[in-house]
DNA sequence: TCAAGATTGATGCAGATGCATTTAGTGCGG
DNA sequence: CCGCACTAAATGCATCTGCATCAATCTTGA
């Protein structure tokens, strides 16, 4: 492994990876302002939501929650400081581990992740369905996965999951 | 065009916009990593160059730029003074708008360009180019730009020319 | 049992971002 | 020529992010 293992990516690669940088930032834009315009939070505090409401009793640790997300520590720790202090959620003791915590969502965040779906939906439909017939999302599907290492997991649950959301 | 209007997306649809949101913020992520951990700036600041170096005299309004990057005005106007501040790029006087200016890219700057290219071109090998054919390269181009609404052109451009950036 | 190390979560600080507004200059219609 | 709407760019302010570090607690192994 010398310096020669720097190959060079070929041209389609090259555009492979604009577009997909391109594409994703016009579509997460074109998102989160209709959901903004609709006057609601961030899509961030819809993912903690909804992966709340599909735990077992509505908590889990942070630390679930931050693998869950894909996000930093300490990003999770002050989005979970953000949906308490809307009162979307509540910080429980965790009786095992003192250390720790449990984090449960409320009436009002499960409320809230509900009316978010509506707006949500939309907007996937609008910006992507809209736009792709579903064979070819699911190609889009298939080659994204083999760009992603070890995402399947995770994710194959988010989208079964999302799915059926409502 | 009522309320009905909001139709809910396929599973399919669904499950393309998640693939796409966490694989771009995995290979994105992956891709910042490798450039700061070889001391490079961040992709932003590679992009700016690049775009001031292709064009004619090595200088752009900034208007032009943010066009080019798809930032906000604020957003390329702080980028700017960053360029600036690192004698990466100069500020120049636009005689036929004063309101205005040109950015000129440096000699630094140039120079900083092409050593991030290296790295670049190495991390978008290494995480994309590896893991794809490049028929499935030039595939995913075309379900993402379906995707995209009128980003070909100055999509088109780029991915020319990055190519043949060095 | 207890010190060393690992893990959970919070936080101080510097820098970045979004938003609205300001400043300066252009160009058009009257 | 002047006033008014418009465009170019910068900036004040609040918020958000990343990074490093901290405090508290748990776990391990001698």
């Amino acid at each position: 492994m010398g310096a020669a293992m720097k190959r060079k990516p070929s041209t389609e690669a090259t555009a492979a990876w604009i577009r997909l940088m391109r594409v994703q930032s016009r579509v997460l834009d074109a998102v989160e302002h209709d959901l903004k315009k609709a006057g609601f939070p961030p899509l961030a505090w819809y993912d903690a939501l909804f992966e709340l409401s599909r735990a077992p009793s509505g908590e889990l640790r942070p630390v679930e929650l931050e693998k869950q997300m894909l996000l930093p520590q300490y990003s999770t720790s002050r989005l979970i400081d953000r949906l308490v202090d809307e009162g979307l959620a509540a910080r429980r003791e965790c009786k095992v581990d003192k250390r720790g915590q449990f984090v449960e969502i409320t009436d009002g965040g499960r409320e809230l992740q509900k009316k978010m779906w509506q707006a949500y939906s939309a907007a996937i439909e609008k910006h992507v369905g809209s736009k792709l017939s579903d064979a070819d999302a699911v190609k889009l599907c298939g080659l994204l996965d083999r760009l992603g290492c070890a995402c399947s997991e995770a994710q194959g649950l988010a989208v079964r999951d999302v799915a059926s959301a409502r």
